[in-house]
RNA sequence: GGGGAGUUACCGAAGCGGUCAAACGGGUCAGACUGUAAAUCUGAUGGCUAUGCCUUCGCAGGUUCGAAUCCUGCACUCCCCA
């Protein structure tokens, strides 16, 4: 079922930098169409900067087109100069066997490969590019490429003008990457072929390679396709989203874990989150722009954050992974701990550093100081530090206040079956596992 | 090579014989406030078996009832002149 207008939607969002053609809209309401984009697998995980991409393609398929996603084995085993400073390090066939597969199961969550009649399809380049040989591929491919047009692509221009003479023969760019919009290029010219793909979508820096496939489709087989992309999203300050000060966040649950990721939304600037709803989420406009209104109107409720976050994290982690991080917020946050279970506090508090205590310390003379407790975790330096925040009301179990400083901890403190909950002040936790 | 200045707690910086665990500022930690923002305000900031005791003021000795403070030597840093 083809839902019209998706090109006005799109535009709505701010998800258009920009097209091939003007008639894009019309073209793509006329009938069902196949599409792709390529990601990069540098790493055994997607990330945040993937989401806008992976999430288009999924409004197209929701829309009613078929989403080709290519996992580039071959094109990743040379690397994308576009938007790059540097000549890239190069990834080990090994390396990116894995990295394929395991971004390969994270696009499930995005995309229907079940769907009828317009199933997405995931696609590795390597199946098509790896088995060409050298000759075949100058015959058939690097033909159709004027040298003078790839010069003056801006991704190889910015390259060329560098004069880094540090980098002695690695300056401005190898003929390896100069060679990389060939390969992209080929992929375009090859899924037109074999799956009839029209559209190729991308970042904004993708544009030099997608009309460089455009260019050799025509020359090839005397075709038009089409390229789409969108802008590159970043926060009001000028920053790249999805990072932080302490690394990247990624969609893979063993690098970011559900809560960090929820976090991470949770945090986005009243400036930012707008733009980010509506280029990151599937919400209707109508409920953007009362979310809009709401936050103009009380911004200190942070709903668009809430409603951001929670509509991101259950998209990439399930309801389930949802849960956890709501969970592991209002815990985060105040909300006093008990019967819990020692796997739960264990995902919970999986970043809290935790230490281990023999459970005699809670039983022998009358239980464990909370003095000598802060000590144990590592959230006080010295006794006379723990002292200090105890008194100052900053010493909290499970998130209950300790009152004065001679409190003794009993097995009836614990949390779980063998976990403690401790901290000190706002947000420092430590566990103590007693066994 | 000659002359001068310096080395204090996490950092910067006072102190120049007892009242010095050492002013003040920054940072940090805690509390209040707050929108998981920013700012602001308050308190704390060597250790301990804690109305006291122990260890700290570049290092090692010495003078003295008593030294961060005075003397001697050593190490390092900086500045000026050659």
């Amino acid at each position: 079922m083809l839902s019209r207008m998706l090109l006005e939607d799109l535009q709505w969002r701010g998800l258009i930098h920009q097209t091939t053609d003007e008639g894009l809209g019309k073209w793509l309401d006329e009938k069902p169409r196949n599409l792709y984009a390529g990601f990069d697998p540098t790493a055994d995980s997607l990330h945040v900067g993937n989401l806008v991409g992976l999430l288009l393609l999924r409004r197209f398929q929701l829309a009613g087109h078929k989403p080709i996603a290519v996992v580039g084995g071959a094109t990743g085993m040379i690397g994308d100069p576009s938007g790059k400073s540097e000549e890239r390090n190069l990834l080990s066939l090994d390396q990116l066997q894995r990295n394929v597969a395991a971004i390969r199961e994270q696009m499930r969550r995005f995309l229907d490969f079940d769907a009828t009649p317009n199933a997405a399809l995931l696609v590795n380049n390597l199946d098509w590019i790896g088995g060409f040989s050298y000759l075949e591929f100058l015959r058939d491919v690097g033909k159709n490429f004027p040298v003078n047009v790839m010069l003056a692509k801006d991704s190889v221009k910015s390259r060329l003008g560098r004069d880094d003479s540090r980098h002695g023969d690695q300056a401005g760019l190898s003929y390896t990457e100069f060679s990389y919009m060939l390969l992209q290029a080929y992929d375009f010219a090859y899924l037109h072929d074999k799956f009839g793909c029209e559209l190729q979508t991308g970042g904004s820096d993708q544009w030099g390679n997608i009309t460089a496939g455009i260019d050799l489709a025509r020359r090839m087989r005397g075709v038009q396709l089409y390229g789409l992309t969108t802008p590159l999203l970043t926060k009001s300050d000028g920053s790249k989203m999805g990072k932080t000060e302490t690394g990247t966040i990624w969609l893979s649950a063993e690098r970011t874990s559900p809560y960090q990721f929820y976090q991470y939304w949770i945090r986005v600037e009243d400036a930012d989150v707008g733009n980010i709803l509506r280029m990151l989420t599937t919400l209707s406009r109508d409920e953007i722009e009362s979310l809009d209104a709401a936050r103009q109107h009380d911004a200190a409720k942070r709903e668009s954050q809430r409603r951001l976050a929670e509509e991101l994290t259950r998209l990439v982690h399930g309801d389930e992974g949802l849960a956890a991080a709501q969970r592991a917020t209002d815990i985060f946050y105040g909300a006093e701990i008990s019967n819990l279970s020692d796997a739960q506090l264990t995902e919970i508090f999986s970043d809290v550093p935790s230490q281990q205590l023999s459970r005699s310390a809670l039983t022998a003379d009358g239980g464990l100081p909370i003095i000598d407790a802060l000590v144990a975790a590592g959230l006080a330096k010295s006794k006379g530090d723990a002292r200090r925040t105890a008194q100052q009301g900053g010493a909290y179990v499970n998130n209950r206040r300790i009152e004065g400083i001679d409190t003794r901890l009993t097995p009836a403190d614990l949390a779980s079956e063998t976990v403690m909950v401790l901290r000190s002040g706002k947000k420092n936790y430590a566990l103590l596992r007693f066994v």
